[in-house]
DNA sequence: ACCATACATGCAGTCACTGCATGTTTGCAA
DNA sequence: TTGCAAACATGCAGTGACTGCATGTATGGT
């Protein structure tokens, strides 16, 4: 049961940071393409083959957090209260992701920077997402309490993800833009409000 | 300004036919990890250097007809009357492309089944989504004659693809569901009337 | 101190994908 | 018909991500 502090585990945590921390600075001054693998290892003072065991692939390094984040999604809905409707639960939570996403905004601009010239880690992340919207959808059918074959739950998890993508690409890419979770919330509302109008 | 009866072109596309032919029918037999592009190109009748001026990647194989389904979209976006919603515009190009899924359907189940067992297909079939979302973006932005930094078109763009994929999974992996089309479009109602409601 | 297990590492290999050089085919014009 | 130039198929020689397997070494419990 001990979990913590076993030196394993701190070894393993902390060759993990290492190996993450040296290739997002690689990727950056090099970039991705031109950074090796061997590189990586050789500056986080590991066996190339070591990688390995701590990432599946390349394309992993940049996206190492999306689990947590996942996680934190999950958390948050968790905290929701049982009356609360689906929609609202999905905007609150989603509205502390975009708060992270604001404080770390300089991370996550630097990541998008990676994405937007890699279309493999691009397209990594989109399947990555793809399994958020997946645990999202299971989340919400015991919530919901619907039998396995409604669409509701998938419907919302997946208009939700749109809402919170969309929103990010735009924080990123437009000029001018608003704080991300007013994007966000404004997103969620209008689709709350029916989609009629325009 | 003679596009089509010259050999070249003629060659050109017979071939690139071939290839998806020949890999198809590889992938199904032998699954996809386990065929190279050597076999492909051998079964095709081609030196294996030439695959590459057909397609990118050996992912592309499998979606060759991703950009075309693109365009079905936006021909159809065009044709919807001016003064007719966006959101119901997109309903109505979208029900289309959703006819032509459930009128293909055992070439999309194949086309799933590769995709659900290989992260890499699946993961360019959602980048080339996200291509999608932009023409589709910038379309509704001079639909909608909004500027460029107003976020409404990307949302409606994303909403819709969202409702599509998710309707697309869903008709693809529930027992018991309706057809394709009556999927996307009480999604598209759900989303026109608001999702205060559960 | 001892042992079993987890783990880092090395080695050899596969395969997607690329740049470059070369020969062949095609379209066009004289 | 002939000849030329552009387009293209192909071959060659890589590079680099990723894998399976075998082996030694560190770790944690006894």
């Amino acid at each position: 049961m001990a979990e913590p502090t076993g030196r394993r585990e701190q070894n393993k945590r902390e060759r993990r940071r290492r190996l993450e921390d040296v290739a997002l600075e690689l990727f950056e001054r090099e970039g991705f393409d031109k950074t090796t693998i061997e590189q990586i290892a050789s500056e986080a003072e590991l066996a190339p083959r070591t990688f390995f065991s701590y990432f599946a692939t390349k394309d992993d390094l940049v996206l190492a957090d999306y689990s947590e984040r996942l996680d934190r999604i999950l958390t948050e809905l968790e905290q929701r209260p049982e009356d609360e409707s689906a929609w609202d639960a999905l905007r609150a939570s989603f509205a502390a992701v975009a708060a992270d996403y604001e404080s770390e905004h300089d991370r996550i601009r630097r990541r998008f920077t990676i994405m937007a010239s890699n279309p493999s880690v691009f397209a990594r992340s989109l399947h990555l997402q793809a399994g958020w919207e997946q645990a999202l959808t299971q989340r919400l059918t015991t919530r919901l309490g619907t039998r396995a074959d409604d669409p509701a739950p998938r419907l919302l998890a997946a208009t939700a993800l749109a809402v919170m993508r969309a929103s990010l690409q735009h924080w990123l890419t437009a000029p001018h833009t608003p704080a991300l979770p007013a994007l966000v919330q404004s997103g969620f509302d209008q689709l709350a409000s029916g989609l009629g109008t325009h």
